[in-house]
DNA sequence: CTGAAAGCGCTTACAG
DNA sequence: CTGAAAGCGCTTACAG
C-alpha cells in the first residue's frame, strides 16, 4: 500500500492506490471503452494526483507501431550555401503540427545521419515507423535506392518519370505558368528561366513556363540559364556572367528561387537596367526578405502548412498497408512590384 | 534453430544463430568490454548479416537515461510573423548536430506542444531525458515556472537577474558594444535603439551600446525606440513614424534584427536620406539576405553551430548532476556597407 | 569472459 | 466491465 516516494513511479502503484488492477489503470488511461466511466474518472484522478505519466518506451515495445515519424533534412547542405529563405523551416513547422495533431513524434534526423545504413537502422531498431525527407537536394539516389527497400517514406519534392516513391511538392508546372502568364502581360517576349533543370522540381517549372509561352498570342522566346548551386553570390555572378556574354539580354526572368531573383535584379542595376520598367522578374517561396526587397519580388507562394499535413496524411496512408499517389500543393501568384 | 522469418527478428534470434547467449549478445551489440574480441566479430558479423538492431524502445526501458532530448521552438510566433532570418532553424542545424555526435535522439517538440502540463508529461513518460527551448520568446514566464520543477533544461536567450534556469545566449552586450563602436567610428553622435528593450536579449544589447557610448571622447546621445513585435512591416511603420515625430533624426541606428534594419533603412530612403552618406545602420544575426540588400547590412553575427554544441553541453552536465553556469557565445561584428 | 534468471513497465489475449 | 497471467525485447546483477 505504501508507494516507495524514492523509487519512479509505476503503473501497478497507481494501480494500487486506484485499489484496481493494472489492466483496468492501463485501459483507463488509454481511453478504452472497456473501463466504467466512474472507474476511469477514478484512476485518472489518482494517476493525475501523483503525477502519473505512462512510459513512453514500455508502451511502445508492446505496440507494433511506434508512433515515431523520422525526418530527415539536408541541414549540411543549407549550412553550407548559408540558404536565403528560410522555406524548409516553414516547412519543418508544418509537419512538426501535423505531426502533433495525430499524436506521432517526431524524430528528427541528425545531419550525419544521412545514409542508407543509418536509415534502415532507425526503421530495424523501432526508432521510427516511417520517414519524411524534406527536399531530396543532392541525395536523390539515395532516397530512390532507400525507397526501393519497402520502406515507408514521403518525400517533398518533385517526380520524375522513374520516380518509384510518393512525392508530395508544390504544384512546380503551375508555378512556372503563372510565373509565365505574368511576364508575357507584362509584355515580356524574350523569357529566361534562371535554374538547374536537371533539378527535378526546376524541371517542372521550367516546363510550366514554357508552357505559358506556348499559349502567347505573339513569339516569344524561351531560354535557360543553368546555377551551379542555390546561394545568391553564385546567382549573381553566373548572371552577370551571362548579362556579358549575350546580345539581347532577357526581359523577363524567371529565377528558380527569390535570392536568384534578387541577384538577377542586381545584376541588371549594374547596366542601368531597372524593374518593372526595363524588365520583370519572378521568384519562387515567397521568402520574407522578397517583401522588402527593392524592388518588392514578384514570387510563387507556397501554403507550407497545407504541405506538412499533405506529407503527413500520406505517410499515414503508407503505414496502414495502402499505396497513396504522390501529390501536389496548390502555388500561388504573389504579384509585387517586379 | 529455424528463425521465423515472418516474425521480427531478435535478440534471441541473433543469440541462437550466433551459437551464444543473448546477454553475450547484448554485450557485444553494445561494445561491452566484458566480450571477447573474436566473440564480438562472430557476434556483429551475424547481426549484421541478419539485418538485425536493437529494439530502442526495449533498450530504452531498461536504461535510466532514454537518450532523447527534447527541443522547443516557439515555431507559431515565428510563423505568425513570419521570420525574416532563418536563424533559428540554423541553430536547430548546431543543436541537431551536437546531439548526433552525442548519439543523443533529438525529439522535436509540436508546436501545440506549450504548456506546463505537456512537458511534464514528456518527462514524466520518459519521452525525453531533458529539454532545449529554443529562443524565450513569449514564453519567459513558462519556462520560469517549468525550470523551477527542477526539470533538466537550457534555454537559448539571455539570462535576467531573476534567471534561475540555465541559458546559452550570444554576447548581446558585446554585440551592442561593437555596433555601438562601429557607429562612433563613422562619426555618428545621435544614435538610436531599435528594439523592444524589456526582451532578454534586446536588453543587453542595448546595455552593451549605452557603454560603448559611455567611452566616446565625444557628446554622444543614445535613445531607444520600442518595436510591438519581430516583423519588418510592424518596424517599418513604428519607424517610418518615429522619423516624422523627431526633429533631430538619429543618424546612427542599431536594430534588434537586420530586417528590422532594413526597415529604418526603407524609411529613411523614403525621406531621401541614404547610407553610409547621412545615417549608418548595424542589424543582427547576418541573415542571408543582409548580405543582398542594398545597401548590404553591417550586422552582428552568432556562430550557431558553437551554439548548438554548447547548448547540448550544458544539458549534458545538467543531467550528469552538474549545475552549469550559463554561458555564452561569442559575437562578431560584419563590417558592409552601412 | 560467458550464461541462467530476473525484471524494466507496460498491453493483450483470456477467462469470468 | 474487471482481473490474473503471459510476454513485448531487452540489460543487469549474480554465479561461474
Amino acid at each position: 500500500m505504501a508507494v516507495d516516494r524514492k523509487r519512479r513511479i509505476t503503473m501497478d502503484d497507481i494501480a494500487v492506490l486506484a485499489k484496481v488492477s493494472k489492466p483496468t489503470v492501463s485501459r483507463a488511461l488509454s481511453n478504452s471503452p472497456l473501463v466504467n466511466a466512474k472507474t476511469r474518472q477514478h484512476v485518472l484522478a489518482v494517476a493525475r494526483e501523483h503525477g502519473y505519466a505512462v512510459n513512453r518506451h514500455a508502451q511502445k515495445l508492446r505496440h507494433k507501431r511506434t508512433n515515431t515519424i523520422g525526418v530527415s533534412i539536408d541541414f549540411r547542405s543549407h549550412r553550407k550555401n548559408h540558404i536565403s529563405d528560410p522555406f524548409m523551416f516553414e516547412l519543418l513547422g508544418g509537419v512538426s503540427e501535423a505531426l502533433g495533431d495525430l499524436d506521432q513524434d517526431l524524430l528528427l534526423l541528425a545531419p550525419d545521419h544521412n545514409d542508407m545504413e543509418s536509415f534502415q537502422q532507425t526503421l530495424l531498431s523501432r526508432a521510427a515507423d516511417g520517414f519524411i525527407f524534406l527536399g531530396q537536394g543532392h541525395r536523390e539516389q539515395l532516397i530512390e535506392e532507400f525507397a526501393g527497400t519497402g520502406a515507408p517514406m514521403v518525400v517533398w519534392g518533385a517526380r520524375r518519370r522513374s520516380t518509384r516513391y510518393c512525392v508530395v511538392g508544390s504544384d512546380n508546372f503551375l508555378g512556372g505558368e503563372l510565373a509565365g502568364k505574368h511576364l508575357l502581360e507584362k509584355n515580356r517576349r524574350n523569357l529566361l528561366f534562371v535554374g538547374d533543370t536537371s533539378h527535378c522540381e526546376m524541371h517542372w517549372r521550367f516546363a510550366g513556363l514554357e508552357a505559358a509561352a506556348r499559349q502567347a498570342t505573339r513569339p516569344v522566346s524561351v531560354n535557360q540559364m543553368c546555377l551551379e548551386d542555390f546561394s545568391f553570390d553564385c546567382a549573381l555572378e553566373a548572371f552577370d556572367r551571362f548579362l556579358d556574354s549575350t546580345e539581347q539580354p532577357p526581359d523577363g526572368v524567371f529565377a528558380h528561387s527569390d535570392s536568384a531573383a534578387m541577384a538577377c535584379i542586381k545584376a541588371f542595376e549594374k547596366r542601368g537596367l531597372l524593374a518593372p520598367t526595363d524588365f520583370s522578374v519572378v521568384g519562387y517561396n515567397d521568402a520574407p526578405s522578397s517583401g522588402f526587397f527593392s524592388p518588392s519580388l514578384t514570387t510563387v507562394r507556397q501554403d507550407t502548412h497545407a504541405a506538412g499535413a499533405l506529407l503527413v496524411k500520406k505517410l499515414m496512408a503508407i503505414l496502414e498497408g495502402k499505396r497513396p499517389r504522390s501529390g501536389t500543393i496548390e502555388t500561388k501568384l504573389l504579384v509585387r512590384e517586379t
